[in-house]
RNA sequence: UGGGGUGUCGCCAAGCGGCAAGGCACCGGGUUUUGAUCCCGGCAUUCGGAGGUUCGAAUCCUCCCACCCCAGCCA
């Protein structure tokens, strides 16, 4: 995978430590997610550091759904979360974990707070628990509640988990500081009501932990060592020490906080890309423009430029925006590197070279990569007619111009040479068809008058070549902060997503396979399509164009 | 105006008292049957600001400023 020179980020350099002085003997980690959508971008960059790490240091790395609010969760998650991860190259120790698997512990465990006077149980309303909490330059004031008997707060937790209660009646408290300037420690809820169905425990229980009062027991439980998660839980380590020296766990894990992934161009809050897709702005979570992991997937980048990616960006703490330009670079240079060559043309224009026969059929060969022989070389069909791409043809251009110019040559990539010398235009003056010779022994040589071509292009036999549906993808927001105005979805790139339907594609891609990326020359890197690509309807997404110096103009 | 964080080139990021790595982007130039790739060169006398300590500071101290997170029975 990436083995690179560069130095250890504050995470690495902190294993490295506690591996050394003995404090641990193996590193732990965990992928905590939550099943409640799918896997995006910034989750990539947390998996690459916790399995990353767990790779580095020869210890393990745990996938852990952390399934304490089954309201939002759902299988269908649970399943798309494990593909993802095992696609961007992981895999995980031992089974899948769930923190509802450890539901009856830490049921025993607040049993147990209870008993050492440390939690109780509240009856205040969600609004009434507001007032009490205080604000950030107010303590908060002492639930009436708070002085129940050990004896009271057994039976009422005990009724609690019977489903004696209405949903939100009440709720279970730890017993810290209400004047805590740290509000996690103004007696946070450990356990609510709600008489919801679970995806993995079905009706089992009617309370839930929250994520405070599960994640760090679950780690102790699993033996992590360092428990690696984003910035703005911070305030939430004491909180998570307080129960791991309070409780009688078998081990005693410590959580680090790192900065996660900004992206601009790129919204990655679970909450913003499942209204893209409630709404229909995109196809689902799985659309090419997504920068969910599935997204990329379809849309054409690969395991390795994301992981490339991730360790281009570093870890550390303090929270910035990555230009999503350095995604891009990591995208184009895994694909310049593997992707075989092809060619396609997008926006046809015939050119019947007039000095070969109708009839004319002739094999050329050519390299899948300029740089790469290992990929090896397939045969092309030259014939008398050819499409090119109508941009690549103009009657009259300055020298800037390296294309087809009536009346000049250019090279049709691995072919020949070819001298435009006249058009065909419609009622509208359209051209429709450009009339040319080819030069004579041109393939794999100069013309023997020394009179070079300006410039090389692609070209598919019109006979020969194949139709295809191309799907060209741009980014799915204009504005580099979509989130800046407030409104996101007013943002969003009415020309994110252009299909061409009948677009020219060298015979040699009608038996592409899904998921197979290739370089389609001078226009970008495309994929067959994972789902709607068939030999019969062929379906290609740019995955991202080719680095473009040429301007326009001047 | 409580608490917790972060501030090094347009962006990411090394650096941890000895005199500013690297990547992305950008700008030149070369090679090229992809205006791609590749190659060469340029790109912070300065490290949020102001003082101070020191022979010497981005690195230590003091004060100030900016930005981010926290008042879900979400994670």
């Amino acid at each position: 995978m990436s083995e690179s020179s560069r130095p250890m980020h504050f995470l690495e350099a902190l294993v490295a430590k506690d591996l050394e002085s003995g404090n641990i003997t193996k590193v732990v980690t965990r992928f905590p997610p939550e099943p409640n959508g799918y896997l995006h971008v910034g989750h990539a960059k947390s998996i690459c550091l916790n399995f990353g790490l767990a790779q580095r240091f020869g210890g393990d790395c745990h996938l852990r759904f952390d399934d304490t609010n089954p309201e939002k969760e759902s299988d269908e998650f649970i399943q798309a979360i494990q593909a993802d991860v095992r696609w961007l190259g992981f895999d995980w120790a031992g089974d899948v974990r769930y923190a509802s698997s450890y539901f009856q512990q830490l049921y025993d465990w607040a049993c147990d707070l209870i008993d050492q006077g440390l939690a109780y149980v509240c009856d205040l309303s969600a609004e009434e628990a507001r007032v009490y909490r205080g604000t950030l330059t107010e303590p908060g004031r002492n639930s009436p509640y708070r002085e129940r008997s050990v004896e009271e707060n057994r039976a009422l937790f005990a009724a609690m988990r019977a489903g004696e209660f209405e949903d939100g009646a009440k709720v279970l408290r730890a017993k810290i500081d209400m004047a805590s300037p740290n509000m996690n420690l103004r007696d946070p809820i450990l356990y609510r009501i709600r008489r919801v169905v679970h995806h993995q425990t079905g009706s089992e229980w009617v309370i839930y932990p929250t994520y405070d009062f599960a994640h760090g027991q679950g780690d102790a439980i699993e033996g992590i060592t360092h428990s690696i998660c984003s910035l703005e839980f911070e305030d939430h380590r004491p909180l998570y020490d307080w129960f791991v020296k309070n409780l009688p766990v078998p081990s005693e894990p410590h959580q680090y906080e790192f900065g996660r992934l900004n992206l601009n161009y790129t919204v990655t809050s679970k909450r913003k890309l499942k209204q893209l897709v409630d709404d229909a702005v995109v196809t689902g979570w799985d659309d090419p423009r997504m920068p969910t992991i599935a997204g990329m997937r379809r849309r054409g980048y690969s395991p390795a430029a994301i992981r490339t990616f991730c360790d281009m960006i570093g870890v550390t703490r303090s929270d910035g925006t990555v230009d999503v330009a350095m995604l891009e670079h990591a995208v184009r240079d895994d694909l310049n590197n593997n992707a075989p060559r092809a060619m396609a043309v997008l926006n046809p224009l015939t050119v019947t070279l007039t000095n070969l026969s109708e009839d004319h059929r002739e094999v050329v060969m050519s390299p899948n990569h300029p740089q790469n022989e290992a990929l090896g070389e397939r045969e092309l069909v030259f014939t008398q007619q050819v499409v090119i791409d109508a941009d690549d043809f103009r009657e009259e251009a300055n020298k800037k111009f390296k294309r087809l110019v009536l009346g000049k040559r250019v090279r049709l990539r691995n072919a020949y040479v070819i001298e435009a010398y006249d058009v065909v235009k419609d009622a509208d003056g359209q051209v429709v068809e450009v009339l040319a010779k080819v030069i004579e022994n041109t393939v794999g040589a100069d013309p023997e008058d020394g009179i070079k071509p300006k410039g090389v292009i692609q070209w598919v036999s019109k006979s020969e070549g194949g139709r295809a549906t191309i799907r060209l993808y741009d980014r799915l927001f204009t504005q580099a902060e979509p989130e800046a105005d407030g409104d996101f979805m007013a943002v969003v790139n009415p020309n994110s997503l252009v299909v061409i339907e009948n677009a020219y594609v060298e015979p040699s891609l009608l038996r592409a396979q899904p998921e197979q990326a290739y370089q389609f020359e001078r226009e970008g890197y495309f994929v067959a399509d994972r789902f709607d690509h068939c030999a019969e309807t062929p379906v290609f997404n740019r995955t991202i164009g080719l680095r473009d110096a040429w301007q326009e103009g001047a």
